[in-house]
DNA sequence: GTCCACATGTAAAGAGTTACATGATTAT
DNA sequence: ATAATCATGTAACTCTTTACATGTGGAC
């Protein structure tokens, strides 16, 4: 799965800007695929040069004007391409549960920091995903709405687990200090 | 964390190989931190020019000779202007999750394949996990366990969740077939 | 008066992957 | 015979990030 794959899949709903494309990852699937600007306007550069893509200038006033992208039968078939293809395993790089991994080399008061912070980050993700299920009655498709569940199962269970392990800390920490 | 920062702290724990190292991340953080030879083979050379790393050659009869690489005091301020610096956020590719959101393009099997295909995955990954705690009493430390009781709460809640899925999938495909 | 939203792009650098090359030993 | 384990390394490539450049209009 690379930008191209998610940015063929999005055009597929709608014609749009590279502006638009970054917006919509952002809103619509946040933890599955991050890409800045400088990856999404050379690979929408580079598709309309392949014919995946064709561009289609908005001319505005006081505001830039606008690259509307549309996809192309051959992007299409790129498309299903990827679709069809075997699916990737997941990649994870998660610098949280590594610092875990090397908690003995840190005091127990950078840990407890590190719990919290990490808390707070899992808390404010799983409202964002409970809001956008709230609100997404219509607009998804059954498959978007499974895709959605899926990660609020798996959000709830770190918040539910990570204030078990807080507690707890608190309470050993405050009984031995060789934690 | 960059691979050079995971490196620093297993040699901190002793010192090894780098073939010994990947095997190290392999068994002991495989959820957290992938890195492939021709990753970890040349930051081990940039590392040891840079003075954060000193190679110990040794000599083996029938086998290729070892490099073993020991950790410098450079190396451990290195590490520990890492430990200590602000956590990063975490990054995942999930090519699973990204193709239920698109899954409208594909057949109703196809997807059912999807989810079987995740749920054996998971389930393997929970399984891996589970053996890795009861195996981990003493080598390993709270902050350690700590980590791995987290992973495997969250891994179970993907399984837990995703069997829930799949039996109402199933059930609903039976009777309308518009999913 | 300062920051944010709109809107696109380039250049340089960083990080990592895949595939190749080498070659002995051990297990099936 | 064939594959896996041990062990290191390079080269070419891909992907991505960060920082810069440009400029208007609206909100606070």
């Amino acid at each position: 799965m690379k930008g191209q794959d998610v940015i063929l899949g999005v055009l597929l709903e709608a014609p749009m800007s590279g502006y638009d494309i970054k917006h919509h990852f952002e809103k619509h699937f946040p933890d599955m695929f991050v890409a800045s600007f400088g990856t999404i306007y050379p690979t929408l550069n580079r598709m309309e040069k392949e014919g995946l893509i064709e561009k289609e200038i908005i001319l505005q006033e006081g505001k830039p004007n606008k690259n509307i992208y549309h996809i192309t039968e051959m992007g299409k078939e790129a498309f299903h391409a990827y679709i069809q293809s075997p699916i990737e395993p997941k990649t994870i790089k998660y610098d949280f549960m590594m610092r875990l991994v090397f908690g003995k080399h840190v005091s127990q008061q950078q840990i407890l920091e590190w719990l919290n912070q990490e808390l707070n980050q899992l808390k404010e993700d799983l409202l964002k995903l409970k809001i956008q299920q709230e609100d997404s009655c219509d607009c998804y498709c059954a498959c978007q709405k499974l895709a959605l569940r899926f990660g609020i199962a798996i959000q709830q269970a770190g918040v539910t687990e990570l204030e078990n392990i807080i507690a707890e800390f608190e309470c050993s920490s405050q009984n031995e200090k060789t934690f």
